[in-house]
RNA sequence: CGGGACGUGGCGUAGUCCGGUAGCGCACCUGACUGGGGGUCAGGGGGUCGCCAGUUCAAAUCUGGCCGUUCCGACCA
């Protein structure tokens, strides 16, 4: 590992991608705008993940799965779907390989497919495909299933954890017989992942809809959460549709009714993704590397021996072992890492590359007067503490983190959320970053112009909006929505 | 798909203009000394200089072609 990395402020991207790679969260693959995901970088995964399926389970869904693979039939029958994905589908054509006479490997032209199969770039269809076999009547409805799985969009310009080809997510698709069930299940799934953003990635985000141009392509309402980096750019950290009937229209999905009419079944659907560590990467991370919140950190306590040989690391662990193990015991991830060879100054910089939320120091000068140095990642504190108070003490300094950690970001995005009056000042704002919330017409025209012009979208119309007498910032009309504008990743 | 840049040990690069023994930093291996913020010294391994052809006594270096990567634009979670 070399030294250091490229400041935040220097050069923003450069930073973003040494974190990633000097940090192993993740490597680029062979293919290009591929990744693969190192250990590291999945244990945040897996836990981001868990605390997910914990509150879908706890909201009444189950985990199913459904094949990679989609007839490329599909794909067509919802027609606003199909032009969201056409430009970015991975096609299979062929089902071998063959060598030629030079001994080079070709595709076999004779295994061409009957009909092309896609790869997902979302299930949608394939799931609807299968909800028209298992909906009969009301009595099968709801239906609330989520899958984890990969889906692969082939996109043009690729960046890690935030845009790659192929990424890891889940999706929510869920079936209901009335329209007020599937709206207020996309909201009650919109919460979900504002509380699990807030409460446990420390990540504070806007709520809201988005306008047409941003919404899912076939879905009649997306809502989102939006968060600040610390570029002051925007990402789309999560998105719940309400789908309609558009979907069982498009799959001809129909129940029988209390009443015994027949009815289309309503539905949503809702996803967050890998593009989630990319968000903690660069809402939290500064010019030493990583900063994790605890509730996500794969160790959240590191705790690092000073040691000269293995007698000494004998006495070390003698005296640290039994805290270690009640930490342990606690559910607190902890970790010692007594790696000979390296030095303890080389530990602290890597754990901090790292992001682990706390440091316990151990060497003689602390056994010798029953003391343990403990260092907080948030804000590079150090401090030397009794022995005997180090298991509460630490325990609560995570969750002292855990709640600075967030309101450091919320203190920082809202600082950074300007009202305008002028599309002078919007364009000042816009490059110099941050957020703006203002009114606007409600028109395609004016969103799409003000895009062009500042490359600055509409991220969302939030749920507590007030248009009543505001203008439009582009074409100064009275406003029919006020919205949050930002350019986004 | 348009425009620019670049391909030299694992990574980052010098050398290319002006052809002549492939060099440096980091990483890696061995050993000793070290250890309170990325240790020091000594020794060591690893490169058909993206690929193919051409010019030449001689090509990383010159010429032509091809391939790949990357950055900037249109598209996107």
């Amino acid at each position: 590992m070399s030294k250091g990395i490229t400041p935040k402020s220097e050069d923003h991207n450069k930073w973003y991608t040494d974190v990633i790679t000097k940090a192993e969260l993740a490597d680029y693959g062979p293919v290009k705008g591929t990744m693969v995901i190192k250990p590291y970088g999945f244990a945040i995964w897996e836990l981001v993940k868990d605390e997910f399926d914990r509150q879908f389970k706890a909201t009444g869904h189950s985990n199913a799965y459904f094949p990679l693979f989609i007839p490329k039939s599909f794909l067509a029958k919802e027609a606003d779907h199909v032009e969201g994905f056409a430009k970015e589908c991975a096609i299979v054509t062929h089902s071998r390989l063959m060598t030629d006479e030079d001994n080079t490997i070709q595709v076999d032209p004779s295994s061409k497919l009957e009909e092309e199969i896609i790869v997902r770039p979302t299930s949608e269809t394939v799931i609807w495909h299968m909800y028209k076999k298992w909906i009969n009547s009301y009595r099968d409805l709801p239906i609330l299933i989520n899958q984890w799985a990969n889906v692969v969009r082939w996109e043009m310009r690729t960046r890690l954890f935030l845009r790659t080809s192929e990424f890891l997510w889940q999706e929510g698709h869920t079936a209901h017989s009335n329209k007020d069930e599937a709206v207020e299940e996309t909201l009650k799934i919109l919460d979900i992942y504002k509380n699990v953003s807030h409460n446990h990635l420390a990540m504070p985000v806007l709520t809201g809809r988005k306008t047409n141009a941003e919404k899912f392509a076939g879905a009649v309402d997306t809502y989102c959460i939006e968060a600040m980096m610390g570029d002051k750019r925007a990402l789309q950290a999560g998105t719940s549709h309400y789908l309609g009937q558009n979907f069982a229209k498009a799959f001809d999905v129909k129940f029988q009714t209390e009443n015994n009419n027949e009815e289309y079944v309503f539905a949503s659907s809702w996803g967050v993704s890998t593009r989630l560590i990319g968000a903690i990467i660069m809402v939290h991370g500064d010019d030493s590397g990583l900063r994790l919140p605890p509730s996500i950190a794969p160790t959240q306590v590191v705790v690092v021996p000073f040691f000269k040989n293995d007698d000494e690391l004998k006495k070390i662990k003698d005296y640290i072992d039994p805290y270690i193990h009640q930490l342990s015991n606690m559910g607190i991830r902890v970790l010692l890492d007594d790696r000979p060879k390296m030095s303890p100054g080389f530990k602290f910089n890597e754990w901090e590359l790292k992001g682990a939320p706390t440091r316990l120091e151990i060497g003689f000068k602390e056994i010798e007067n029953n003391t343990i140095t403990v260092f907080r990642r948030d804000t590079k504190q150090k401090e030397n503490i009794s022995i005997d108070s180090v298991i509460t003490y630490t325990s609560n300094l995570l969750d002292n983190i855990q709640d600075n950690m967030f309101v450091q970001a919320n203190d920082f995005m809202n600082k950074n959320i300007f009202s305008v009056s002028t599309y002078d000042e919007f364009k000042n704002i816009i490059n110099k970053g941050g957020f703006i919330r203002c009114g606007w017409d409600g028109s395609d025209e004016s969103e799409k112009k003000i895009k062009e012009e500042t490359k600055a979208t509409i991220r969302c119309i939030p749920f507590d909006e007030k248009p009543d007498n505001l203008n439009c910032i582009f074409t100064g009309k009275p406003a029919k929505h006020e919205v949050i504008f930002a350019k986004a990743y």
